[in-house]
DNA sequence: ACCTGAACACCGTTCAAGT
DNA sequence: ACCTGAACACCGTTCAAGT
């Protein structure tokens, strides 16, 4: 009934100024503060009332990308068994970084990173890690060394994401390498066979 | 002799420029075609001699970087055994990555990578991730995973160095996570115990 | 409160012209 | 062969002014 359509630049230009962002994005092309105004229709000052300069723009995209990339990961990160949860952690996240190739290369560039788009990337992590070893039998995971494979897990899924963007792996070899790294990452949470 | 200063575009102005590009990249600073041409001294018009275009530059600079990166890795990639020339190779990458954060982020960055990049990128990895395995006694290796593990092994230690350059992980916390990455690597790589 | 229009100091790229 | 100077079409950012 309310009006949705037509209410630009008279509430939601912020929003929309995002939703231009990511599709240019998308579409591989270069992000221009004055064509996103552009194409939004408004002129090329206005964009100021919302984002004090290109890089706030550019730092909103970041933090809802990681808010996104968040929730499919604590979605994908369930299962029966702790292999089952790691397995589709590791899954969603090619699948994201390929989907998004270049919104993800702008959430881990290191310039600029603020204070939000850092608070955002843990946000996106802690969750679906914590849920991956959630309801763990003690016998199952090694408890000590649970951060360290956490965060080697990350790096390796998101170092696999980046020679896939860059042309290094090709896309395909993602569904034979992904279980390869994660069935590796297993053998480290797992206590050694050797008890002695 | 020779007098090798003061021959300024009349020569070397492409190298001139490079190099003035890397001093850029290191203080963190934007890259400019005309501030480059500007600091090595000639008009704004001079850089076209020597790059079509500015992304002409930028993919000599990564070009060169994986030039170095590679002759770094392949100088750490030795040692008596398996495990130590590998953990060199691990602690090469990350310090070149940490000591060259920029560099390594225009390196492998998606957007426009020409043929020449990637033919450098593979050239870098290719030499000394054979150096690791070469003279390795057939038990120790399994052969038929070792392009796998490369893979891998190459996208962990991105990722890591990725996750420092970014604030996500301390540069501190290598000195410790690194070798707990090799580990797990080599648990990969070793034929399983149950022989069965 | 939110947006416009003109202005400022930069870009990358092109091209005739110089030596 | 190598470089210059002017020109063109863009940027991001700022600020007085409008409604």
């Amino acid at each position: 009934m309310s009006s949705t359509a037509r209410t630009y630049h008279h509430g939601n230009l912020r929003a929309t100024l995002l939703q231009r962002a990511e599709d240019a994005l998308a579409a591989g092309e270069d992000l221009s503060l004055r064509e996103l105004a552009r194409r939004a229709g408004v002129s090329h000052a206005a964009p100021r009332r919302h984002f004090a300069d290109k890089q706030a723009l550019l730092d909103a995209l970041a933090e809802d990308g990681f808010s996104r990339l968040g929730a499919q990961l604590s979605q994908a990160a369930t299962g029966p068994d702790f292999s089952t949860r790691l397995l589709g952690f590791a899954r969603a996240y090619v699948t994201f970084a390929v989907e998004h190739a270049a919104l993800l290369e702008l959430m881990f560039a290191g310039k600029h990173r603020s204070a939000g788009v850092r608070a955002a990337s843990e946000r996106a992590f802690a969750g679906p890690l914590s849920m991956i070893v959630a309801g763990q039998e003690a016998g199952e995971v090694v408890p000590g060394t649970l951060e360290e494979v956490a965060t080697v897990a990350v790096a390796t899924l998101h170092g696999l994401a980046a020679m896939v963007n860059n042309g290094m792996l090709e896309a395909a070899a993602l569904d034979e390498i992904v279980p390869a790294a994660v069935e590796r990452l297993e053998l480290g949470l797992r206590p050694r066979p050797s008890g002695a």
